[in-house]
DNA sequence: GCGCCGGCATGACAAGTGTCACGCGCGAGT
DNA sequence: ACTCGCGCGTGACACTTGTCATGCCGGCGC
């Protein structure tokens, strides 16, 4: 029985170094190679063909996502697992869309990335729990296109009044609307609300 | 010869995790404790006494200068590195003025975390060579402590009441430490006024 | 001793913010 | 045609926030 061939892709050098060392813990698993960014992991995939590739989402020149999608349509034998500090519903959509079998978050124990690794490899899909149920259970947005427009701006630190101008509203109105979004959240002033809204991923 | 003892505090689990398997693989050190927060941290500092703390900026419940800053006055023996995404220069003074003896960001290679661990331990300084420069060129932090402590929280959402009753100071208080870092900052809001800080690194 | 400064407090005022009740016009559904 | 909902606006009110002048007190230098 050969061991799994993992490549890693992250693009903060260390942590790709560190889950190397984790992996290479396991006497099952071998990484076989590393990618500091989408394109160098895309390279690597066509060179090494991995059984498995785990990425972040955030690097630069192309993201996880793409990444995921395109390993997705060139090398099929591939699984793919997300692994990412995000826990927004938006991004597991998008990750599940582009084909990955897997999206793990940073903050879970250490240990998971194996067992997900060997998981995938085995065909079955590893979703994080928590997040998987925030996904479906958690109403998509109570947020309307105005309240997000007018709350992100809030939320950078401009008045009423500066907004009315922007969006071209009165000032009452854009009181209003930041009531409104307040209520939502849930929040007891807009700053607590746009801190909610970034958080859930809906700003 | 005695291998170096090591405790790293990171808050996502499975950097911590990849981070403690990292260093397991040089003979010399040794991770005798991990923890997930700043307080866990101080905890484990007391318990373990470790030679040398590596630590993460960015955590709940006790940020990791704060905690550099407690590791220096309560137990002296053990060296601080900090280890951040962040090269903002703020950062890092802040983290020198704590008492911290390194300073390394996790985009730098594996490879230098065990020797930055060695070096720190011999008693040598290691900061980051890029972040080092551009320390320099920037402007100081003008907030004071109280300042941060209180702008901190007024960028959470936080009332000048609700701040008030936190730090013990009377609301009218709060509020002039307020109207001080705004005019600081050149902000025209204490949401402003975060944001500005939070970029350049001062809270 | 004296003056001085920094941390903290108070009080007052203007401006900004959060909430509510209410009104207007417009397109969709019946 | 009538109502309904919806986007937008107004005005009023209580509360919060930002600013400023002023004052108390303890520590420090001299």
């Amino acid at each position: 029985m050969s061991a799994i061939r993992v490549l890693i892709a992250e693009d903060q050098a260390m942590i790709l170094g560190a889950l190397a060392a984790l992996l290479a813990g396991e006497p099952d698993l071998a990484v076989c190679a590393r990618a500091v960014n989408g394109r160098a992991a895309l390279c690597a995939l066509a060179a090494e063909r991995p059984d498995v590739l785990v990425t972040d989402i955030e690097m630069p020149e192309m993201t996880g996502l793409t990444l995921a999608a395109e390993a997705r349509a060139r090398f099929p034998a591939t699984q793919v697992v997300i692994l990412t500090t995000f826990a927004r519903p938006g991004y597991l959509r998008r990750a599940l869309e582009a084909g990955a079998r897997g999206y793990l978050l940073k903050d879970r124990p250490a240990a998971e990335l194996a067992e997900a690794v060997r998981r995938v490899h085995r065909g079955e899909r590893v979703i994080d729990p928590e997040l998987a149920a925030e996904a479906w259970a958690s109403d998509p947005d109570p947020l309307t296109e105005r309240e997000r427009q007018i709350l992100w701006r809030a939320g950078e630190g401009r008045s009423s009044a500066e907004i009315a101008a922007e969006v071209h509203l009165s000032e009452g109105t854009v009181r209003n609307y930041l009531s409104e979004a307040i209520s939502k959240l849930g929040a007891a002033n807009r700053i607590e609300a746009a801190r909610i809204a970034r958080q859930k991923g809906w700003l």
